[in-house]
DNA sequence: TTATTTAATTTGACTTACAAATTAAAATGA
DNA sequence: TCATTTTAATTTGTAAGTCAAATTAAATAA
């Protein structure tokens, strides 16, 4: 118990220097109410362990005082090796970083089908993986841990999915699986949760303690980060925007059940409706049909407008139950920009503001937020820092003992 | 920072031992890990300071054992006096507490009108609460802390109403005006939020670090427990339920919006429509017009039905919402069953377990929980206890400092 | 060079938690 | 009845931790 206030310490540090980049000793007593005495402590722990590193002040600051010059500190990149994976329909994105979160390296590969066994997907994601550390001449057992994101329903805690887009068979231990098979740390999560943590780790979040993250992509996504943490929710199904309803008996929704928001928004959703849009093909495959849509839309095609428009309208509402609910600071729309543009619209966001309880005081930011699938994966390898820094900091708190 | 340790040392265990009623040193150290020594030194200071008490166990119990006895402690009722007010629209229910939670006394007073200043509100309560001490023969100044539940939007922190339903004025600092004249810390916020501490404190969530309480009276109101901790949003103004919306371009609802899910659900929105019931008499007064709408709606008027289970329908569409942001433990139905058991029938929650995510895993546990006036009276005062135990652990930190 | 200034470290006092030893208070059994 | 056993609570002594203050380190200014 003696023991608490140091792990305390230790966390509330490396946490500090790790937001920070670069940050001297005095500067993290001052932030965050540690004596200095107790600073130089930890802090010498951490060099010694490798976690951390001084660095000579690089500023061409001006407030170049006299006195015994700032030594900054840094997280010390070479401690770690990190992998994220986002697991999308048709291909697997990797990026590798390393313990200060400076990417080393990426890898794209198509997946052998959309939908796989896991093992075979396990397979895949270990060739993956061996490329890509190949890709620095190094191997997968060089790897600290390994964040993985994919679609679904998803028990973080234990590695668990109970259901994926992008699998065969339904409640799976992926987590455990691809651990014992790669050799290496897995950590999986549902990939909307990975970029809530990914913004928050290092994106717009990182100064926030309550905020939202809706995702686009063929579904709708939702990560909550809530009083600093987090949230997944009890039975690892929380977050289920897209399925949340919004009509009652409405649009039929591919998860079998009626009035989803997905039923709205999606791209499939919108198909549904294009082939009463003129000039459109039904053959052309799905991406294209949607950007034939949105084009007539744009163009002043009535009946295109009135798909995208109550897509629009719907994805707002949508969000006004979400601001409604949270109150949030923050709500940070992640998704490929282009493809869902007439979503991310001023247009939309006004109907949002318009649509929630109004009271005498600013409505929460909205800000868009681009994320191609390599961002995906930047996002899985920062859950997994989150995890390889953990478990670090057991291994002092241990040590220590 | 030293000092740290002991403060939760001692949070610990005085929750600990709110939480359980009466129990033994021993399992205190079981249950929190804190040793038996540390157990021993904190809880040495409680009794000293008359925070808590022994008790000579009163256990027909048939484990009683060989060795020395346990000896129960437990929370000191004289300790401390709370009172916990709800503000309803005709009328304020206030209860009167010791510091263990024991009901030693309570008051009803209908208000001179349903709207009123901040300053002639502040001057009832003031009243209410001169009679409500007078009732066990003590004054206002022997209290220690008044919690205090209106409806509308405010923020806990400082005890500022943005907006309530019973206020003639907007953004009021009513917590400040009420400490100041009654001369006792007074603690607002709102009623469906006290619900929840209440459930959380000594209701049904107290086992739930995770659990929702959804309120019904004339509105519709939402309490989130979320880590252990209630949830109130950022600004002051989530939880909003009752406006989120189910329907685009759907029913006027009294916000002035559109679709909210109140505007199917409350008492307004059932008699907006009941006028097309045959049989209905529209001048009778309103709580009265509801009662034979459901009536009607019993002895199969096709039309009432019809209302009535829309109403349902919507609120299942609520509810489900709910479940799939939150993935909650448990969700408790809190409110006067009479009135709106059309909203806690079996066919609302199962029609809202068919419209949520489905994994292979049970649905949160879904409870009615009938509460009274008297009964928000005591989430009221809950949260007042909650308070004085905060304010009185702060003055041991600072007196051991 | 020396004085000054500021950062980082070291020192020594003090607080805290805990394991182990001790004491307390009961039931059991001879 | 009285020693023995058993279990709870307290006391004791030690180790670990934090922090203020003193000291050392490393720069600028005079």
């Amino acid at each position: 118990m003696a023991v608490m206030q140091r792990e305390y310490g230790r966390r509330t540090l490396l946490r500090e220097i790790r937001k920070a980049g670069r940050i001297p000793r005095i500067e993290l007593s001052g932030l965050t109410g540690i004596s200095r005495a107790t600073v130089t402590t930890i802090t010498a722990e951490f060099l010694s362990d490798g976690l951390v590193e001084e660095v000579s002040r690089d500023e061409g600051e001006p407030d170049s005082r006299r006195g015994r010059p700032r030594v900054d500190l840094k997280i010390r990149g070479a401690a770690h090796l990190v992998v994220g994976v986002k697991i999308s329909h048709h291909k697997l994105s990797l990026v590798l970083l390393d313990f200060e979160g400076e990417q080393l390296a990426t890898e794209e590969c198509d997946l052998s089908r959309p939908v796989s066994s896991p093992e075979e997907l396990a397979a895949e994601i270990r060739q993956a993986v061996s490329r890509l550390a190949g890709h620095i001449g190094r191997e997968p057992g060089d790897i600290s841990g390994i964040g993985i994101g994919i679609a679904g329903i998803v028990e973080a805690n234990d590695g668990f999915v109970h259901w994926s887009p992008s699998l065969s068979a339904r409640n799976v231990e992926l987590g455990g699986l691809l651990t014992g098979m790669l050799g290496v740390p897995c950590f999986i999560d549902n990939d909307a949760n990975l970029v809530a943590v990914a913004e928050h780790t290092f994106g717009l979040g990182r100064d926030h303690s309550d905020f939202l993250v809706v995702t686009i992509e063929s579904g709708v996504g939702l990560g909550m980060v809530i009083g600093g943490a987090l949230y997944r929710g009890t039975r690892g199904c929380g977050a289920e925007f897209g399925h949340t309803k919004v009509q009652l008996n409405g649009a039929l929704c591919r998860c079998g059940q009626r009035g989803c928001l997905e039923a709205y928004v999606a791209d499939y959703a919108l198909l549904r409706e294009a082939t009463l849009v003129s000039g459109q093909d039904a053959h052309a495959d799905p991406a294209k049909r949607v950007e034939n849509l949105l084009d007539a839309a744009r163009a002043g095609d009535a009946t295109a407008r009135s798909i995208v428009d109550r897509a629009g309208q719907i994805f707002a509402m949508g969000l006004a139950n979400l601001v409604n609910i949270f109150d949030p600071e923050l709500i940070i729309l992640a998704g490929e920009q282009m493809q869902f543009d007439h979503l991310y619209s001023d247009a939309v966001i006004d109907t949002m503001r318009k649509s929630i309880v109004q009271v005498d005081k600013a409505p929460p930011e909205v800000v868009v937020h681009k994320w191609g699938d390599l961002m995906w994966a930047r996002g899985a390898a920062a859950y997994a820092l989150d995890k390889v820094s953990e478990m670090a900091l057991e291994r002092l708190d241990e040590h220590a003992a």
